[in-house]
DNA sequence: TTCTTCGCTGCAAACCTTTGCAGCACGAGC
DNA sequence: GCTCGTGCTGCAAAGGTTTGCAGCGAAGAA
């Protein structure tokens, strides 16, 4: 039912060939046979066929974003950046959940290798040695982790976490909690490394609680562990657990910031509506998607040898860049000196504007600029 | 590089149409042969290219899903449940985002039409005659929206009101505003429509406030009109812009649910977090997402006709059904007594658990089952 | 022995497009 | 008049898979 290449050949009295020339490379097409073609075209509400073309081009002009878990707050901004960069390149996205399992994403990784031109894995759960094996059937970028020898983008969580304890240490804060995300994730290596550095030189204690799934339920379920821990402030491993955990922490009598401060990583748009506002380390989760759909296609887009032959391969092309994405401290009002410090919050006004303190609305500013390691 | 059908025929000693069959029609192959020729695909590592399967089957394996916004929160549970339910049937979804833009999305179904076997239309901000065209393209199944003649998933979001509507008189509130949502929603006008006949019928007066973009910034920015037009409770589109409204009323000086009570519709995660939690209409996104794509595959799974000849078409087959699926009023903290009336929530203590009120944990129960329509 | 039947396998067309190559007409240069 | 170049178009192969049809060998029936 839907008109072909031949209908519309057919139609315009041309060959076939002409009628695909007219639309990749109609600087070799007369322009009075052009504009036939195109009028027959646009007559019969053609649009060539992608799949068919991929056949031949080796280009399919998909890319695959395999993320772990959609319904968590963090991944739409970068989903929705990803999409909005890949469409501007005349890409499309195949979004697909895992639900944080690793062999669903090895899976997925599988089926869409041949119906894309790249993949996209955020925050994955496999291990590195499967990553790498993977990325031998088509070609990854992974975001939200780092691989050696495969392009990855990164947020710069350590500095963040560094930021948030640094904060705490300065409200009076010496017992401390670190509420740990799901077990295999990168970004929860990196927090804990950089958070332990840091409270050991400020001479505070760190309590690591967890591994907890990365949710509300998650951090909610370590409410009663955090209050018997007797911590006076808990950086969370992302914003969801930092939410949760207040309201479990509510549920128990304890009240935020006066009695616990907490600190969250993601600032997703959540944190801004909850009460208390959340302080958190914001990451340019947009940024991450943007910059990702770009290495990926810039890889992409040097010309694929075609023919019968054995592909040529000129030396290991693989530019494996390592982009990693400032973060930034954003104090709201989840934290506040520690109990019966008698002190007030930095700015000097129990609620005043503090230094870092910013304003509800807007994203987050100068954090696109990244910091090429490699 | 990727191993194809013929390496493996190759590798096995048998003919390319062999190993199709090996795993499209296993029956039909000696069981020696079949674990050969399986034993040197798995060697090979061979995966069907579905491309080139979907130009000879004209099945892609693939639905597309069109999503006013993604970030969106009331979207991402609908999504997952789609994309489950789809991959249940060996099928991937395509998710595209349409920042709430009528164009891109007319232009999506376009791109997406040939690689795709059907495309789910969510919460569509397209017109309905525009839904139709593009519906004889590519097999279409509306979510959020009724259109004649196309199968719909719709939620009862008119019952809804009127339960959200009737809850308010009972709490004695005779001023009642409705925050509508964008323009173009079908949700909206049906709210409307139901929420004005309850208020009426209560002897209540309704005002309208609106059309909004259907995000907090759209609800917060009406919380100054909301304040002057001395209404004592609101009833609002989404839970998004129910939040947004607390927050600028909070700004204002007016307190959520002492000064106004404030309903959503949605009953997203976010709306158990907030402080005051949500009063909101939940509706079951999950189930709509499950139920669409059942919808569009049980339509789809019906054989194709092949080969050069014309298509026999035996009528039109289009099972044009039109699910609706209930909602159920979730009665949470942010609606109490209209001001000054001395009242007490109807379940007795000011804040005890009333007849309706709902444990914080837990989906919708009772919610999948749908009223089939037509 | 001859004829069927049956189970399995091979053959080749078809799906829709891209692209290197060849062919054609025409004008210019010699 | 012949050659050459140029601008445009047609031809046909290729890409990976599915599938109707035909063929083949063996077993069973007559």
């Amino acid at each position: 039912m839907p008109a072909t290449i031949r209908d519309v050949a057919r139609a315009s009295g041309v060959h076939i060939s002409t009628v695909s020339r007219t639309f990749s490379a109609p600087h070799l097409v007369n322009p009075e046979t052009r504009v036939r073609v195109l009028a027959c075209a646009e007559d019969l509400g053609y649009r060539p066929n992608r799949a068919a073309r991929a056949l031949i081009t080796g280009r399919t002009h998909n890319i695959g974003l395999i993320i772990a878990d959609i319904a968590n707050p963090f991944f739409p901004p970068l989903i929705k950046a990803a999409e909005g960069q890949a469409r501007h390149r005349d890409y499309h996205v195949f979004v697909a959940d895992t639900n944080e399992d690793a062999a669903a994403e090895e899976e997925l990784v599988h089926a869409l290798a041949k119906q894309v031109d790249g993949v996209l894995l955020c925050s994955p759960r496999m291990s590195n040695s499967l990553i790498e094996q993977v990325s031998r059937e088509v070609p990854v970028v992974v975001i939200n982790r780092h691989v050696a020898g495969l392009p990855c983008v990164v947020m710069d969580v350590g500095q963040g976490a560094r930021s948030a304890i640094e904060h705490l240490l300065g409200l009076g804060h010496r017992r401390i909690a670190l509420l740990c995300g799901p077990r295999g994730s990168w970004t929860n290596r990196e927090i804990r490394r950089a958070a332990g550095a840091a409270a050991r030189s400020g001479g505070a204690e760190l309590t690591l609680l967890g591994p907890n799934p990365p949710t509300e339920t998650g951090g909610g379920a370590q409410a009663e562990q955090v209050c018997r821990s007797g911590v006076t402030a808990v950086l969370a491993y992302n914003d969801l657990m930092a939410i949760g955990l207040i309201e479990g922490l509510d549920q128990l009598g304890l009240r935020v910031p006066e009695d616990v401060s907490v600190v969250g990583v993601d600032d997703i748009a959540l944190s801004r509506l909850t009460r208390p506002k959340l302080t958190t380390v914001a990451t340019p989760t947009a940024a991450a998607g943007r910059t990702a759909v770009d290495m990926l296609l810039q890889h992409d887009s040097e010309p694929r040898p075609r023919g019968g032959g054995r592909a040529v391969v000129v030396g290991d092309r693989r530019t494996t860049a390592q982009v990693m994405l400032q973060t930034e401290l954003v104090i709201r009002d989840s934290t506040g000196p520690v109990p019966g410090s008698g002190r007030t919050r930095p700015g000097g006004l129990p609620d005043g504007p503090g230094p870092h303190r910013r304003a509800d609305p807007g994203g987050p500013a100068g954090t696109t600029g990244g910091v090429v390691a490699s």
